[in-house]
DNA sequence: ATTTTTGCAAATCATTTGCATCAGC
DNA sequence: GCTGATGCAAATGATTTGCAAAAAT
């Protein structure tokens, strides 16, 4: 039988974090937050509970190009983020769950879904990086070819 | 000014074998293909060229679930990995690139591009899983709320 | 000749894990 | 009291980096 959850004080903490936080958060992130609160919670309690909490579907874990990290908002939305600072933002657009059976029939896969990711530079970035001319913070996506 | 590239022989080699693999190889799956050829080429170099290949437009790397990959074919085009195995495959649906720029006026991003990356259990895996009954290999999608 | 690149090994970074103890239920 | 969870520290895995020697232009 699949193991049965406890609702320790550390878990409530890390899912208050994470839904409290509009930022998206890294698992470092959230153990910060979190150690705030307490002094002795250890990165691997967080690790753990956080990889739990998207096991069991009350979070959400973004894999975007900068690290993971993770979403209190489980309802499914793209996110938007900067390639410079890494920032991530939800964006307003309703997945098409449509095109998922649509590949499931192309393919033979079972059980698809799909996630878009944007990826731009964000306003403020836009300001960091003009001035100096030098070398852009981040690699310049390419178009050619 | 930006440095300028060398064409060395284990950087054709690497490319080579990315070009020639249909099956979206991760660094390491390149690295053991380019070491039949040499030897003494070590992983640095590998990930390396990889990189500045990347850099450059030449290739381009898909960021899955599963790990880093990457694709010979820089043509925009979406991929679908299976959430057993890893494997990667190409998806033939062209992207929406209309979508950017409206993305783009919503949020104040600049350069904004998008990928999206399908998930599903392959053939094979689908095999594999129905027998046992026990523990799924990987954590099936969850898509109550 | 100059400057990039290589191979190697050590370093880094994020994440996972073993284990004795602790705490939900 | 049983079993899952915690804290700690060590382990892991992927990737990066410093450096002297080698290769490309």
């Amino acid at each position: 039988m699949a193991a049965q959850r406890r609702n320790t004080r550390q878990r409530k903490m890390i899912l208050e974090a994470v839904r409290d936080s509009r930022s998206h958060p890294t698992a470092d992130e959230v153990y910060l937050m979190v150690r705030k609160r307490d002094r002795k919670i250890s990165r691997g309690t967080v690790y753990r509970n956080l990889n739990l909490l998207v096991e069991d579907g009350v979070i959400q874990i973004i894999k975007t190009s900068g690290g993971n990290r993770f979403d209190g908002c489980t309802l499914p939305h793209a996110h938007l983020t900067c390639t410079s600072c890494g920032a991530v933002t939800d964006v307003g657009v309703a997945p098409d769950t449509s095109i998922d059976e649509f590949v499931e029939g192309r393919t033979g896969y079972a059980g698809i879904s799909h996630y878009t990711i944007f990826e731009g530079l964000c306003r403020a970035c836009q300001l960091d990086e003009e001035p100096p001319q030098d070398q852009p913070r981040q690699t310049p996506k390419r178009r050619d070819m």
